[in-house]
RNA sequence: GGCCCCUUCGUCUAGCGGUUAGGACGCGGCCCUUUCACGGCUGAAACACGGGUUCGAUUCCCGUAGGGGUCACCA
């Protein structure tokens, strides 16, 4: 039996910030920490003495930071909800702050709209963030700040190497079939050497010995030789930051504790590390985050998941698949974790039962059938009020005569019998539909097949009957159309189906006595003498 | 190609040396039934392969194969 609880709707939303030329975007939340506060415990443990030792398990020592840094190139596709899933739920897991951080380093590619798509996205999931997001873009000073640091300790170096050039070096190496990377050329070379004003780059300058071991939190042990990390640029000729060393610094100046995102970044880390640990050197107060590559969503056909693929943005499970958020998130949850036989979690007890030992390591595969289930199952657990005030906007599209003030009130009633029948908010919708059908009735071909001579004829007799009657309640309706069938011998079936088409124009809806009480006395008559056979009988359907 | 990661039913997963290898989606059957659903019951369906370690491997180790990721003045 499922354990579902209703979803909370959202409690923030992006605004405008009016100041300055850039559009910010503010999470107007109660759970606001100041800043220094993150800052005075960092000190803290820094005087403390303890180091930070390799990323070895779950700092217990730290509170829990995590942070989700979506880039904002494209919209939050199902693999960036996932990953904001597991960092918000880990947070609030362990009582931590969970943190949103957009990675709009890239000015060309990032685009307010597609900021805008994310925080609704993430919004729309009902995840929380404890402070305002941060924009890297916002902090390239701070960013060219730790690299200049880095230049002057010796950890850096300026390196005036070309495009063309470099683009030489790595035909070469692929012509000599070598593994393609800078060869550090300017590593030990005098900078006087450069020609005079030559624009440069500031690249890290990377250990070329021994290997560096990282305690994955999802992944376990991963090392890699030191000679693998190639000497990579941290700012580029024109002085802004790369994607490198702001994730770095910015992770650091959050007090982000655990780096939780997909393991295509996993060899990212082994590059980052050696920031964390020259400012170590230079400045301390640099601890080392755990890290946890969770592995990749991949595509039905098991290629990974791109815009081409199958990775629309949120916003398409709710506005194109009619998806509830809950099953949406639900079913992320259970992709790539586990818990047990248990399939479905309210937010809860996901919070209460979340953490990083129980994801796996392989890539799993998106399947839409069991999100359509899923969904299924939340929407029969929903609040009915819900669900109409949902299904509105779908059925006025397929009826223009539909109002949602003037029919809001019958879809809510209509609910129950409606949602046992629909597995997302268009198939609520069309199932709905025959509610609001101005007549005459359009039939389908089922329907019309029903409608034999003789069900016409029946349908004549059923109208003299229902009309004779008092009461148009659920109860007196079967007793009334189960007496009729046995006077003739016939099943309920034989009855039920022709008047079933004559009311829904369909050979299948909710429950027969359902739909006349939905419908009303009047209305059902109506239909049903429309479809009827009496003295004049005027082909198909009838005004009335 | 170099490096890194992964491998239980078709799919998502449970399992953490000894199980009739469990659950869920999907698929088949039956029941319920006025239709369609819902619900209930039930069936078919998996440890990639080869070596070790061990009294015993799905489980631990090493290979092979297959899949994935990553190698930018993108993030």
């Amino acid at each position: 039996m499922p354990h579902l609880r209703r979803w909370r709707g959202p409690i923030w939303r992006p605004i405008r910030d009016r100041n300055g030329d850039i559009t910010r975007h503010v999470l107007p939340f109660p759970r606001q920490r100041p800043l220094p506060d993150i800052i005075e415990r960092k000190q803290g443990n820094m005087a403390s003495g303890s180091a930070a030792k390799g990323n070895g398990a779950n700092d217990a020592h730290r509170p829990v930071v995590t942070r989700f840094a979506p880039s904002p190139t494209g919209f939050l596709h199902i693999g960036g909800a996932r990953t904001a899933l597991f960092n918000w739920l880990y947070a609030r897991h362990f009582g931590g702050k969970a943190l949103l951080r957009i990675e709009d380093t890239d000015r060309a590619r990032s685009t307010q709209e597609a900021i805008d798509a994310i925080l609704d996205g993430l919004n729309w999931l009902g995840f929380d963030y404890d402070e305002a997001p941060v924009f890297q873009s916002a902090q390239a000073e701070r960013h060219a700040e730790v690299a200049h640091k880095l230049l002057d300790a010796g950890f850096a170096y300026k390196c005036f190497a070309t495009a063309e050039e470099l683009e030489a070096m790595r035909a070469e190496q692929r012509a000599n079939k070598q593994p393609m990377r800078y060869d550090g050329r300017w590593r030990d070379r005098d900078p006087a050497e450069a020609p005079e004003g030559a624009p440069y780059v500031v690249r890290l300058k990377t250990p070329t010995s021994g290997e560096t071991v990282i305690e994955d939190a999802v992944q376990g042990r991963v090392k890699v030789k030191n000679v693998e990390i190639d000497d990579y640029i941290l700012l580029r000729s024109d002085g802004t930051p790369t994607y490198m060393l702001a994730v770095v610094v910015d992770d650091h100046d959050m007090g982000v504790t655990h780096v939780i995102r997909g393991d295509d970044h996993l060899n990212n880390a082994f590059r980052q590390l050696p920031i964390y640990k020259a400012m170590q050197e230079i400045e301390g107060g640099w601890e080392e985050p755990v890290y946890a590559h969770i592995p990749l969503i991949h595509g039905a056909d098991g290629a990974k998941l791109s815009k081409r693929h199958g990775a629309m943005g949120v916003d398409a499970y709710r506005d194109e698949l009619g998806l509830l958020p809950e099953a949406v998130v639900n079913y992320l949850l259970r992709l790539g974790w586990g818990h047990g036989d248990q399939e479905f979690f309210t937010i809860d007890e996901a919070i209460e039962v979340f953490d990083l030992p129980a994801v796996g390591k392989s890539a799993s595969r998106f399947d839409f059938k069991k999100l359509a289930s899923m969904n299924g199952q939340y929407i029969r657990e929903a609040d009915d009020a819900r669900l109409a005030q949902l299904t509105a906007p779908r059925i006025a599209k397929l009826e223009p005569a539909f109002g949602a003030d003037k029919h809001i009130a019958l879809l809510t009633q209509a609910m129950p019998s409606l949602k046992a029948r629909a597995k997302d908010l268009d198939e609520l919708a069309a199932g709905a539909l025959f509610l609001f059908r101005q007549r005459p009735l359009p039939m389908d071909e089922k329907a019309e097949k029903l409608l034999t001579e003789d069900a016409r004829a029946l349908l004549g007799k059923i109208s003299e009957k229902l009309k004779a009657g008092s009461d148009w309640t659920s109860e007196q309706l079967e007793t009334e159309l189960k007496a009729m069938a046995e006077e003739r011998e016939l099943g309920l079936g034989k009855l039920a189906q022709p008047l079933r088409a004559a009311l829904t124009g369909q050979a299948t809806s909710p429950g027969i006595f359902d739909v006349l009480v939905l419908l009303g006395r009047e209305e059902s008559l109506a239909r049903i003498d429309a479809q009827a056979t009496d003295a004049a009988k005027a082909d198909g359907a009838v005004a009335n």
